[in-house]
DNA sequence: GCGATGCTTCGGTTACGATCGAAGTATGAA
DNA sequence: TTCATACTTCGATCGTAACCGAAGCATCGC
């Protein structure tokens, strides 16, 4: 029985909690140093050294060192994706390390994946865009439609510009707390771009979750209604 | 930092060889007794026991007892994805168990994946039902069309049928192999207990790949053609 | 140059969990 | 009833890897 790819080591590397947790905090997205995912992972600069050298040795993470630091990400959509979608899975069987302190209901409204929308607003969002007709879905596939590309051009997004990229425009990505689709892709990570250049939203320092301005929630609301 | 789903269990679960080998041998769709499953994982019985009892309370095997038997399966298609994309990530990032043994090109060739055809058959079946317009794909979902249900009740595949149960019809799923997109879902299932039924091809005992006949393996490569 | 900060490497301790032998329970067969 | 098979539970052993203190590099500011 020695065929095919070996899913026990990746296994080991997230199934540590200190790695976890790390990978956990970088699904938001942000680079952080070497020392800011200790703290994270509940444990001394040394210790999350090694880790840190383990799951970049698995391909798990990437890091750019910048002067005296040295940054850290996930190494790319597939490893965020494949994180998110264990996290998926983990909270579909109740795996919850609950405490649902008081962070929780905003990082439930409103929070960080990778790099695009997601939570009650992410899925929001996306059925909002679906329900006017700017995206397709088929079976679990997404496409932007004419329509979509000339509403979307009308709040600012270039997506001219994104189709140029390599990366699919257009993603779904099942969202833990709600358990449904959020868009995710160039696009995903566009909207949410320009959510906070306009100043509607902002990240928080230490958590994934995203606060929303009043002026930016009324604004958000309205471009994505939902009919009730 | 105790917020959100704990993916370090399950990464745990899997993390461990033996309980990685039995998982990926339920990828093969067949329902395997402790004792079977023992024998995959390269340990004793009772160590086997204890193994499959935490990753049922994981939730990611189910049993059913029969007489003096346990047979366990993998618990649903959430799990079976989830085994199956940690496999494409771990492909992807040579994590490989390599030792190229000789039932290797076999499996390359035509595997089962859960419980539809994967590997280099698997590839090439989903690529030649889009090709002939059977089958949409946007983004990266996949959707029959008008033509695809009239050619596939020809073959005799109750697409009506399919349609009436809760499981999607058409699925994308990686494959580690080819690293290319196959087809799953109760469509992908459907076409391969047909391939089986009419004798095309047949499962081995031990191993997750599909033998086609000479005949059978006509017919597949009439039936789903490839311009090159 | 010097000290300070950020991180890695080394060495030794410790704890957890995988492992198996042996004994115990359930089901089936004779 | 008795024996055999399939599996679970218990108890003890043992290895691995997570962990931290201390020391070693590298880079920055001065």
């Amino acid at each position: 029985m020695k065929e095919g790819p070996d899913i026990a080591q990746i296994g080991a590397l997230i199934g540590d909690p200190a790695r976890a947790n790390m990978l956990a905090a970088l699904t938001g997205g942000r680079a952080l140093t070497a020392t800011e995912l200790a703290g994270v992972g509940g444990i001394t600069l040394q210790t999350a050294s090694t880790h840190l050298a383990k799951l970049e040795a698995g391909g798990l993470l990437a890091q750019r060192k910048q002067g005296r630091h040295r940054y850290f990400t996930l190494a790319d959509e597939a490893a965020a994706r494949l994180i998110e979608s264990m996290m998926g899975f983990a909270a579909g069987r109740g795996h919850l390390r609950h405490q649902p302190g008081p962070k929780e209901p905003a990082l439930r409204k409103a929070r960080i994946c990778y790099d695009h929308l997601a939570g009650d607003y992410g899925v929001r969002m996306l059925d909002s865009l679906i329900a006017s007709g700017a995206i397709d879905a088929v079976g679990d596939g997404l496409a932007l439609t004419e329509k979509g590309e000339s509403d979307l051009e009308r709040i600012g997004i270039d997506v001219g510009d994104l189709r140029s990229s390599r990366r699919p425009l257009c993603r779904s990505c099942l969202d833990w707390s709600e358990r449904r689709a959020h868009l995710a892709g160039g696009l995903g990570k566009a909207l949410l771009s320009s959510f906070l250049d306009k100043g509607w939203a902002r990240r928080t320092a230490e958590s994934r979750s995203i606060l929303f301005s009043p002026e930016g929630d009324r604004q958000f609301l309205r471009l994505f209604p939902i009919e009730t």
